[in-house]
DNA sequence: CTTATAACG
DNA sequence: CGTTGTAAG
């Protein structure tokens, strides 16, 4: 058991950021260099790392490396951390999920940081026809996980999970019971999760409503904070241990998501 | 033989708008109010006329016709006319030039406007692959013409041309021999038209070098004024004799292409 | 470089 | 509504 507040604590941050060169356009560069993190998780950076501007693709005094999809354009994610993880899986070992970056699982000494796109349940015609897709996804990732937890890892999720796990998670839950992100079988997978001892680490010290990291880009929705909380850090038992905080940074705008994280005990990595 | 200014002349001017709703958003309307013209043909308006702002489909004290082409975005052609033209014709009856929208052909009393927009000769890859079509389309286009020359109408054609005629036309003739847009065959269309009698109207009053109607948008050569001169308007010798002025408008922003005319005597009509 | 499209979210 | 890719100019 870890003494609390030995040390201050280290910062672990996830932004879906909604295509990296946009964002980037937008004040990504500033924003990284003054979020004190240590570890800074992307979803949809919608790019090769050659088409990123190398201020970003290798920034100095971080270590960075991307999964990219095999398509053009699309999903993606990266890590930026300050010290070299030991080593950086990406493979779920199954091509339909291999092939659309979609993960990355770093290893810092005993921390594990899984940093990982879900996948949105939308098919092309809006109908929910993904959906199965992304379930399969979920259930692969924690079979995953899972492993990774009885190996003795201290293991944090973060990133897109594309799904609101409650009611008080969306501004329109009736509305949207019918909709990818809110359908009860999409619930039901972090149920799974929650129920075998992951830990939603917002909802663990935050119960307010209206916390949203979400926000639609139609009809200017996040000025009257219409949004979904589909963003997550899950911390396993053991890394719930070293969690002090956990963040939702609304006030950051470049992406229809906003960046949310956790404050960590350093003592996690050894 | 009429008799030279004894009305005030009327305006005729064509415009390569390069997407009218794009022009649109940039002033066009206030352009085309404030012209003082009584007919402008517009080129590459690349829009179904009900994607159109109703301002500009249907505007009040204009005869307003549209020729799309089939693909969506792609050329198309539009008229405005202050009086009722006697009848439009767009086909020259062969399917690949009249399923891309590229002429429409106005009556008004024995003056004739044909509106056109000649192929650019570019093809997908950078290259010159689309040459063939675009001079076949000149030959087509100049066959009905000169039909309709000989059945004693007085005829205007205005438009986008693609070609610069002459080394005078273009600020950098060496360099673009090769060029669509300036090749010997795509000029000697040019000279064929000058040779059965059309007269290149603005060539007519202004011999000046530095005239020029387009300029590419790469590199922001327009403000060192590096550019072609490819819109005209020609007129049969019969529809000379009531040519008074001809115009190329430089200053007018909007699109890479500035709009171009004629000024005339209204006996033309008669 | 800019206007269009479509896919995706 | 906005990002990205692609076609076209």
């Amino acid at each position: 058991m870890p003494t609390r507040r030995s040390k201050s604590p280290i910062r672990i941050l996830s932004w879906n950021v909604n295509g990296l060169r946009a964002c980037a356009k937008k004040g990504f560069g500033d924003w990284l260099e003054g979020s004190g993190a240590e570890i800074v998780g992307l979803q949809e950076v919608r790019a090769e790392p050659d088409q990123i501007p190398t201020e970003l693709s290798q920034p100095e005094h971080w270590h960075a490396s991307f999964s990219p999809a095999e398509r053009k354009g699309y999903s993606g994610v990266g890590l930026y951390a300050r010290r070299a993880p030991d080593r950086i899986h990406t493979a779920l070992d199954e091509t339909r999920f291999d092939s659309e970056g979609r993960v990355q699982i770093a290893r810092f000494g005993r921390l594990a940081v899984a940093n990982v796109y879900f996948p949105n349940g939308n098919g092309k015609d809006r109908d929910n026809s993904r959906v199965p897709y992304k379930l399969d996804f979920y259930r692969r990732l924690f079979e995953r996980l899972q492993r990774l937890r009885r190996s003795g890892a201290r293991v944090l999720v973060m990133g897109d999970f594309n799904t609101a796990h409650r009611e008080i998670d969306l501004a329109r839950p009736k509305a949207n019971r019918r909709t990818s992100g809110f359908l009860p079988e999409e619930c039901a997978e972090i149920d799974r999760w929650l129920d075998a001892g992951w830990i939603d680490t917002y909802r663990h010290f935050d119960p307010s409503p209206d916390r949203y990291t979400w926000w639609s880009q139609r009809f200017g929705v996040r000025a009257k904070n219409v949004g979904w909380r589909i963003d997550y850090v899950l911390a396993s038992p053991a890394a719930m241990k070293f969690v002090e905080n956990a963040m939702i940074y609304s006030d950051v705008q470049g992406s229809d998501h906003c960046p949310i994280g956790v404050e960590i005990d350093p003592g996690i990595f050894v």
